[in-house]
DNA sequence: CACCCGTATCTACTCGAGTCAACAGGCCAG
DNA sequence: CTGGCCTGTTGACTCGAGTAGATACGGGTG
C-alpha cells in the first residue's frame, strides 16, 4: 500500500546522476541540464515534462561538487567568529545564514576562540574549500589582512571601525552609540559614570571608550572610573566588583557589551545594591539576553539583520566585480529599566 | 624590499592548478598529486623538494570541489538546528565545530526556525552539497525520517530519546534529569511544584514531563500545575505569569529549559516575589546564561561537548561502514541559588 | 652482453554537470 | 519542389584532481 503512494524509488546503487535521468527520460544529458537550470537553451514543454518526471521518479539531485568545479563557485560563504556561543555572534550568524540562504548560499562556520592562529587556520581552510567569500569577525580590532590577501577571496571585515583599503568592511558607529547611552545616563542626573571596557588581543582604543569620554566632556563632567576586562559575563562580573570597590564608586556604569552588563548585574546584586536605584546600568549590543535580565537592560542596539544582509550582499557583489566599500551602521538606544526609566 | 621577504607571487590570472605546479616543477601532474597527498605512490626526495618548492612559490591550493567530485566526499558535515541564537544550540554548535575541525571536517550550518518545511529544505540542500553527514536537531520530538532516508546520507538525530532503527541518535536521559531536579526541589521541602513545559511541533510527550511526574509520585506528592509554552524566554515569561495566577500557586517551579527559566524569573520578579524565598526555580540545559541570571539558576546540565564528539564520531564512523547506534548521555545537577541552596 | 627487476615517473581515463557548435527535422516563402 | 530558417536536440569537450596501467631508466645477475 505504501508503494502506491510513494513513487518507486530506484534504490539500486550509488547516487543518481544526470546520465541516469537522461536515459530514463530518453533524452540527452544536455537536455537534463537545460531543464534543471532553466537554460541556457529552451526545451520543448513535452520533453521538459518527461525530464521532470524522470527527476522525480529517480530522486535525482545534481552533484554540487561537480557543479562547483565547472562553475568555479561553490555557492558557499564562510563565517569566522571568535565564539559562536557568544549570544551576539550567535544572533549575527543566524542573520547571516538567513541572508545567505535567501541568495542560495550555504554557510560554513568556524570559531577562532579568540586565538589568532586558529583564525588564520580557519581562513586558509575556507580558501581551500573554494568558498565564494568569507565574513571575518576578527579577534583583533585591526585584523591582519595578509592571510586574506594571499587567499584572494572576497571578504568582509565585521565590526571594524577603521577603513581597510581594498577590503569590504561593516561596522557600527561605536562612539556615537556609546555616547547616546552615556548621555541618557547623564539625563537621569548621574554625575559619576563608570566604564566597564572590554579588551581585545590588540591594544587599539575602542570607539566605545571614546564615546563615553566625549559624552562626559560635553556635559562638563569628570571621568568616572574605568575597568578593563574581557567582553564576557565573567569579565563583566569582575569589572563590576572592581568598580564597586573603587574609591569614588560611580552611581551609574556603562558596559561595552550586554554580556559584561549581565555579569556586572550579578556583582551589583551580590553587593546588595538595587538596580537602577543605587546603581544604574546601560550597555551595548541589543542581544535578546538583555531583555530578560533583571532588571531588563537599557542597551544600544546594533542593527544585526541589516548588517548581515549588507555583508552578504557585499560578498555576492564582489564576485560580480563590484569594488569594496566600508559601511558604518547607526545604532539605536533601547530604553528599558536598568537605567532608571520606569 | 617587500619582494625580498615574500616569495614572488604568480599573480597572473585565475587560480593556480596542479598543472601549473607540474609545469613549474618540470614534472607530471600525477607527481604533484602524489606529493600533495603523500601517496599512493612514492616520489623521490629530490623531486618532492622541487614540487614543494613550486607549490610554495605559486601559492598552489588544491581545488576542494574537484577533489570532492573525484573522491565523492567533501570532508564536510552539516548541522541543522532550530535556531543557532538559542544559547543551547549555540553551545552545541561550537562543540560540534570543534569536534569536526579536529577530524578535518568543515561544518555547514542551517537554521530551521522551528519550521518543518525549512528543516526539510535544509536537509535536501545539504544532501545536494554532498556533505558526508548531517547532524539534525529536529523541530519535531519525532523527526520525519523520510527526507533523511531518501537523501541517503549518514545522519545523527540529536536530542532524541526514542530509538529510530537504522539511524544514529544521541540524546540525554530527559526523564532522569528532570527527576533529580524535582527531587532536589522536594528536598528543600516544597510540596507544590509546578511545571513550565516546553512545546514542540509534534504532540509527543517529553521525557522531562515524565520525570517531573515520577519524582512527585515517588514522594507521594500531588501534581502541581502545568503550563505549556514555547522553549523560549518569552515562552517562560508567559508560563510564569500563568503559573503565578493559577488557583493553587506553586512554591517551586521546574522549567524544561534555561531560557524558559530566565523568562520565568522575570515574571516572578515583576510580581514582586523573591527567588528562591517565595518561589524556587530549577531548570534544564546548563547553558552559560543560567550561571549569570539573578539568582543563578540551579539547572540540569547536559554534557554538550561529549555529545557533540559522539555525534561527529558516529558520522565519521558511518562513512567507514560502522552501523548506527543510539546513545543516551547522563545529566548532572548543577546546584546554584535559585532552588534555595545558599 | 643480454636479461630481468625494482623504482620513479608519465599518460590517460574518470568523477558529474555546464554549454557550445553541430545537426535533424518541420515549416513557409519563393 | 527546393532553399533557407527556426526550433529542439545532441555529441563532445571542459573544469581540476585521483590513480591505474603503461613506460622509462638504471643496476645487478647469469
Amino acid at each position: 500500500m505504501d508503494s502506491m503512494t510513494t513513487p518507486a524509488v530506484q534504490a539500486s546503487r550509488g547516487p543518481v546522476t544526470r546520465k541516469d535521468v537522461a536515459r530514463y527520460a530518453g533524452v540527452s544529458t544536455a537536455v537534463v541540464s537545460y531543464v534543471v537550470n532553466g537554460g541556457p537553451k529552451k526545451v520543448a514543454p513535452a520533453t521538459e515534462a518527461k525530464v521532470q518526471d524522470a527527476i522525480r521518479v529517480l530522486g535525482y539531485r545534481p552533484n554540487a561538487a561537480a557543479r562547483a568545479l565547472k562553475l568555479g563557485s561553490s555557492e558557499t560563504l564562510g563565517l569566522v567568529v571568535p565564539d559562536i556561543s557568544n549570544p551576539f555572534f550567535a544572533l549575527f550568524s543566524h542573520a547571516v545564514e538567513d541572508a545567505a540562504a535567501a541568495l542560495g548560499y550555504a554557510l560554513v562556520l568556524g570559531n577562532s576562540d579568540g586565538n589568532l592562529a586558529k583564525e588564520r587556520r580557519n581562513i586558509r581552510n575556507l580558501a581551500a574549500r573554494q568558498v565564494d567569500g568569507v565574513l571575518l569577525a576578527s579577534v583583533l580590532f585591526e585584523p591582519d589582512l595578509e592571510v586574506l590577501e594571499t587567499a584572494e577571496i572576497p571578504s568582509v571585515l565585521l565590526n571594524q571601525e577603521r577603513d581597510a583599503p581594498g577590503f569590504n568592511s561593516i561596522g557600527v558607529d561605536l562612539a556615537a552609540g556609546a555616547r547616546i547611552a552615556v548621555e541618557h545616563l547623564i539625563g537621569h542626573g548621574h554625575t559619576n559614570i563608570g566604564l566597564a571596557m572590554g579588551t581585545n588581543v590588540s591594544g587599539a582604543t575602542d570607539g566605545r571608550e571614546v564615546g563615553w569620554r566625549e559624552a562626559l566632556q560635553e556635559a562638563g563632567l569628570p571621568e568616572g572610573p574605568i575597568v578593563y576586562s574581557a567582553f564576557t559575563r565573567p569579565g563583566g562580573y569582575t569589572a563590576g566588583q572592581r568598580l564597586l570597590a573603587s574609591v569614588n564608586r560611580p552611581t551609574a556604569i556603562f558596559a561595552t557589551s550586554d554580556m559584561q552588563a549581565i555579569g556586572l548585574l550579578r556583582a551589583v546584586h551580590e553587593a546588595g545594591l538595587s538596580v537602577p536605584g543605587q546603581m544604574a546600568v546601560a550597555s551595548f549590543d541589543g542581544s535578546a539576553e538583555s531583555e530578560y535580565s533583571w532588571p531588563p537592560l537599557t542597551t544600544v542596539e546594533q542593527p544585526v539583520a541589516a548588517m548581515a544582509e549588507a555583508a552578504v550582499a557585499a560578498l555576492v557583489g564582489a564576485s560580480r566585480g563590484e569594488k569594496p566599500r566600508h559601511r558604518i551602521f547607526p545604532t539605536t538606544l533601547h530604553v528599558r529599566q536598568s537605567c532608571g526609566c520606569p
